[in-house]
RNA sequence: GACCCACUAGCUCAGUCGGUAGAGCACCUGACUUUUAAUCAGGGUGUCGAUGGUUCGAGUCCAUCGUGGGUCACCA
């Protein structure tokens, strides 16, 4: 809509507009000092009734009487009732006040007291507009429901729709949560390279970018894991990063082109701590931000009070499948099993990609209350360190919740002549098409080869977390602004 | 990337068999000094996502495209 094409509504309010420059107004203001917000007139009525209070947020609702009128206020905190009596404000502020629209910002200063219906109001002495706003807001008893709407103009669902706020105050607390956890454990929150030379850490394809005066070629990261593991070589024995990281894939319900990762990484420690700390964590953050560790989420109820099972991958497969995958000893067994299960797989699969395969296939579904799955194959986890008995197996754990991985975490292959060797088989992976595959960081494996102590990793898919928290089904509805196609006519 | 669904007023939605555009809220005009989804009287404000096609006639049927949602694939 362009400033040619203006129609009625919009005409109306740039008319109001006018008016009110011509009256010597400035109709977008400077600053307002508040005293109060709008949930503290309720809250403190008792204090507050007589006191002249001001208030200043938006008019999200008019209700003219003639010579009296009502109004809502809204700011961050709530909405509080606003009461204009022409005898009270005087004739030149009333006829102002018939310039506002529902949408516009505005300082009020008035007296606190109550109708007689019984609503907590601020009678106001004096005002001022502090925003015209040229635009109608979206309606409100029905809100703003279009999706796309929502989207695009976050704003819009923030004034709108309470409950979006609600959600990205918790995020918010999420997060705040998470930090004090691992700050009072003792790890130092670090901040590793955005732009990466080569993109490691993470099976996935990146986003390229170039930088001009190197002229080179650089990715968005894909994961932190290899710069966070360069610091635990150079000593820092607890370190832990919240940050975006960026992955150049489909978009669903579970997938958001940028998303929030954690990933911390303790020395001295294997998986098994790592499992601790991350039933420990999440928890912590429940009762923190939910006040229990009880959740519902989808109408499914969750406990997440540790201690959660431990089930190895291979266990999985045998409860839901009835299949014994630890006696695979072949490639053409494991297809067997695939075959027969109804699970497809790739010719470049070994043993363990098609281990993968059946055990998504067959048991991750049934993974609703929170479950660590145990011993990933090598072939799938090139940054793991191998299982001591089995060389074929990691020592890796996934956490599932809600048949969803939120957590991924392994002890840390800390042996650089293996690295290099896992990484070998990843260019070789490249070699065949696999666009997905590890890029060979030779850097990393000189970090590792000074010496990197045994440590343990966790990831965290954060958006995914806050999914749970607040009962939310997409992942677009806790990213303030989701990636969307640009709109075209 | 494939398939399915949706797109009508600022917002939320109707729109029958293909017959020339509707409601509520919002908005405009008027009345109203304690209302609260205020009320009362009057007013419809529109490129029916876009472009073609079929037809005497298309919001409606067909094709292509766009955007969004869902399912699948890939991933966390």
């Amino acid at each position: 809509m362009t400033s040619e094409e203006l129609n009625e509504l919009l005409r109306v309010r740039r008319e109001k507009l006018a008016a009110i420059a011509a009256r010597g107004i400035e109709p977008f203001g400077r600053k307002y000092n508040f005293s109060h917000h709008a949930k503290e007139i309720i809250t403190d009525f008792d204090k507050l009734e007589g006191q002249t209070v001001r208030l200043a947020g938006r008019v999200v609702a008019v209700r003219g009487h003639g010579k009296a009128s009502f109004a809502h206020l809204m700011d961050m905190s709530g909405r509080v009732q606003l009461y204009f009596r022409q005898d009270t404000v005087g004739d030149e502020a009333y006829e102002n006040f018939g310039l506002l629209d529902i949408g516009d910002i505005v300082g009020v200063e008035g007296e606190v007291f109550r109708t007689q219906k019984g609503e907590i109001s601020v009678k106001v002495t004096s005002f001022e507009i502090l925003a015209k706003s040229l635009r109608p807001l979206p309606e409100k008893w029905h809100g703003l429901k279009d999706v796309e709407t929502r989207y695009r103009q976050r704003y819009l669902d923030l004034i709108v729709n309470p409950e979006v706020r609600d959600t990205f105050v918790a995020r918010s607390r999420v997060i705040r949560a998470l930090r004090h956890y691992f700050d009072a454990q003792g790890y130092l929150e670090v901040e590793t390279p955005m732009m990466h030379p080569i993109a490691g850490g993470a099976a996935a394809r990146p986003f390229i970018t170039h930088h001009n005066a190197l002229d080179m070629r650089l990715y968005m990261r894909i994961a932190p894991e290899l710069y966070l593991k360069r610091l635990i070589v150079g000593g820092f024995e607890k370190v832990y990063e919240i940050n975006r990281v960026f992955r150049n894939e489909g978009i669903s319900i579970k997938h958001n082109p940028e998303f929030t990762l954690l990933e911390s990484y303790q020395a001295f420690a294997d998986y098994n701590d790592i499992m601790a700390l991350t039933e420990q964590v999440i928890a912590h953050v429940a009762r923190e931000v939910l006040g229990t560790t009880k959740i519902t989420y989808q109408g499914q109820e969750i406990d997440l009070t540790p201690p959660w099972p431990r089930v190895s991958m291979t266990e999985a497969i045998q409860k839901y499948a009835g299949v014994d995958f630890t006696t695979v000893k072949t490639v053409a067994e494991a297809r067997a099993i695939a075959d027969k299960l109804g699970v497809r797989y790739e010719a470049k699969q070994g043993i363990g990609g098609i281990l993968n395969n059946v055990f998504e296939e067959v048991a991750e579904k049934h993974l609703i209350q929170p479950t660590f799955i145990t011993g990933h194959p090598t072939e799938i986890s090139p940054l793991a360190k191998r299982n001591k008995d089995n060389p074929d197996i990691t020592d890796r754990f996934e956490a599932f919740i809600f048949a969803r991985e939120i957590a991924n975490g392994f002890s840390e292959l800390n042996d650089p002549i293996d690295q290099k060797g896992r990484f070998l088989s990843q260019v070789a992976q490249r070699e065949s098409g696999d666009d997905e595959a590890h890029m060979m960081d030779d850097d990393y494996v000189t970090a590792l080869e000074f010496g990197m102590p045994p440590t343990g990793g966790l990831g965290i898919g954060v958006d995914r977390l806050v999914m749970f928290f607040t009962d939310n089904y997409s992942i677009r509805d806790v990213i303030l602004f989701p990636h969307m196609r640009p709109q075209r006519d």
